[in-house]
RNA sequence: GGCCCCGUGGUCAAGCGGUUAAGACAUCGCCCUUUCACGGCGGAGACAUGGGUUCGAUUCCCGUCGGGGUCACCA
């Protein structure tokens, strides 16, 4: 009786691990050529972290000309949900990150190292575990969750380093004759690691972002099939980066302290190991303590939250690059118009610590690249947004586009483009007092300034639609007008003189233009009132001063 | 608690033994201007802390404190 009996007895189907060796052979690239992936578990939610990740890790591949792949680390019934993967992918494909490699949507997949289902690879695991086996590398253990409870807790009443291990490791010291016949009486088992490491040794690794690590090795007999048959996640990670050929390991720095064990079944598998790279999670500020974003908490913390509010993908995007390399900003600012596959990411230029979430700056990145797209684009951005979460916009952008793309045009194209729209959820407050239909039902009172009186605002708004506005006149002639108005209403035309003469003047031009502009929109801050003006007719201006003068 | 990682303005961050310690967002003031936004100029604001090493430490070493991670038949 020997090990190979052992495994021919636990793994009879089992294949030759050299039949998936053949399968799933060495990849083509250029070198140099990165191959990654994303390798999330179907919970039916897609983090922000997850995109990020996936961000750097699409980026470093398109680089290279590598590869980069999904894989779904399903193995874990328990936390099943429903359509997870297409929920996955999709916001993946959204953002511009959809993989070249892998699943494609719920059940499809694509690609020549499947499949890239955990769940449907059981049979691989198997296959390597059995090898282990042979090898005496592994072997099965016949402890009870009872009874692994129960070591824990003499090991904590000992203060002592829990787990299975050394003296610990009962099943470990089993001869295969006994373990044969436990097999045999039909004992339930499942399959442990042998460790071949000493916690009082060393390891030395370097991460490719964390840089030089130190850690004592792994001595934990961990299990590597459960007694679902299917692997946990640290020899499905070997055994599946292995034959996809992963050549980086790009994931939450959560998994850093898991390398000296993931260095070791590479080692005792006879896989190459792949580098890898830590990156740190985005965090955010409870209380004065610094935490991870949170599914349950923080609204933020879901990629769908960015859809539903309105934050434009490029935007997105382009604050997790700022957030993976400081240097994109800079870069941003040199190259305005490059689209950022052009950018080349640095991991080692990633930070090591964890980076506070800020939405502030979040918006202030939308607001410009928002500030870039021409008024076609914002009208069809805002109209797709709008269709799902906001119909009255919807309606009104739909009703009236040449209209609409003239006001959305207000002030944009030029040098100096506004910038005041960070998401489609603020369009509509910006522009809803063009639209008459909107702007009859508004009940709110006209916030006039400083000029009040009914009858001083009534005699400029008359005065100036009857003897003044011409819809042609351009910019310069138009608010030489206004002054003209503003002198014969005995206010001062110019606000240097204003301010010059103190006492002389009750308002100035400015004042007037206040009054103009309330009776027109019931707003003090708008965009340029000769755009206005222009986009609303002399008609439409004449009814809103009747409005204004009425109530 | 053991082990590991981290600690520059409110936030993100350059810096890698000698710097007036960059820059961005936020904030404040001024300018531009008919309002707002944009833009321009300027201000305030930081090397967690105590010891070393050194002619000299934000940079190197050690301790302390603080933050984070991890110690599953979850990933």
């Amino acid at each position: 009786m020997n090990y190979k009996d052992l495994a021919d007895l636990m793994f009879p189907d089992a294949k030759e691990i050299s039949y998936y060796e053949e399968k799933y052979p060495e990849r083509n690239l250029k070198e140099g050529a990165i191959v990654t992936r994303i390798a999330p578990s179907p919970t039916g939610f897609t983090h922000i972290g997850g995109l990020y990740q996936g961000l750097i890790a699409k980026k470093l591949a398109q680089q290279t000309e590598g590869v980069f792949f999904v894989r779904i680390e399903d193995t874990d019934q328990k936390r099943e949900v429903k359509n997870a993967v297409s929920e996955i992918v999709n916001s993946l494909i959204d953002f511009g990150i959809g993989p070249d490699e892998g699943m494609i949507s719920e059940d499809g997949e694509k690609g020549e190292y499947g499949p890239y289902k955990q769940s449907l690879r059981k049979e691989i695991y198997q296959a390597y575990a059995k090898y282990l086996i042979e090898q005496g590398k592994a072997y099965p253990c016949f402890c009870t969750s009872k009874e692994v409870e129960e070591i824990r807790e003499k090991q904590e009443n000992a203060k002592i380093r829990p787990g299975y291990y050394g003296v610990w490791a009962k099943c470990r010291k089993l001869t295969v004759e006994e373990m044969i016949e436990k097999i045999k009486a039909g004992e339930p088992w499942i399959v442990r690691f042998k460790s071949p490491g000493r916690e009082d040794k060393k390891i030395k690794h370097k991460d490719v972002i964390k840089g030089n690590v130190e850690f004592p090795e792994n001595d934990q007999d961990i299990v590597i099939i459960k007694a679902d048959g299917l692997p946990t996640y640290h020899f499905a990670h070997a055994v599946d980066d292995h034959l996809m050929r992963t050549t980086h390991v790009i994931r939450g720095d959560e998994w850093l302290s898991s390398v000296p064990l993931h260095l070791q079944l590479f080692q005792e598998l006879g896989f190459r190991a792949p580098k890898y790279a830590h990156i740190a999670p985005i965090m955010k500020n409870d209380e004065g303590n610094k935490r991870k974003l949170s599914k349950r908490k923080d609204p933020e913390a879901a990629v769908s939250y960015y859809v539903e509010e309105g934050i434009p993908k490029e935007a997105v995007i382009e604050y997790l690059l700022n957030i993976a390399n400081s240097t994109f900003e800079n870069w941003r600012r040199a190259n305005p118009d490059k689209s950022i596959e052009e950018f080349d990411l640095q991991l080692n230029k990633m930070s090591v610590s964890g980076a506070l979430f800020d939405m502030v700056k979040l918006l202030d990145v939308s607001k410009t690249v928002i500030s870039k797209m021409t008024a076609e684009q914002v009208y069809n951005d805002t109209l797709n947004w709008a269709e799902k979460y906001d119909e009255e916009l919807a309606n009104l952008l739909k009703n009236n586009k040449e209209y609409s793309l003239k006001v959305l045009g207000i002030e944009r194209g030029n040098k100096k483009p506004r910038k005041d729209i960070g998401k489609w959820s603020d369009v509509k407050e910006t522009i809803t007092y063009m639209y008459e239909e909107l702007f009859k039902k508004d009940e709110t009172p006209y916030p006039y300034q400083v000029i009040q009186d009914k009858e001083a605002i009534c005699n400029i708004l008359n005065t100036y639609i009857t003897k003044y506005y011409d819809e042609k006149d351009d910019k310069q002639t138009w608010f030489d007008k206004i002054k003209e108005l503003s002198g014969e209403m005995g206010y001062a035309k110019e606000v240097k003189e204003f301010k010059q003469n103190p006492g002389k003047y009750t308002a100035h031009v400015g004042d007037v233009s206040t009054v103009l502009r309330v009776a027109l929109t019931k707003r003090t801050n708008t965009p340029d009132m000769y755009e206005i003006m222009q986009i609303l007719g002399k008609e439409t201006i004449q009814k809103r001063f009747q409005k204004a003068m009425r109530e």
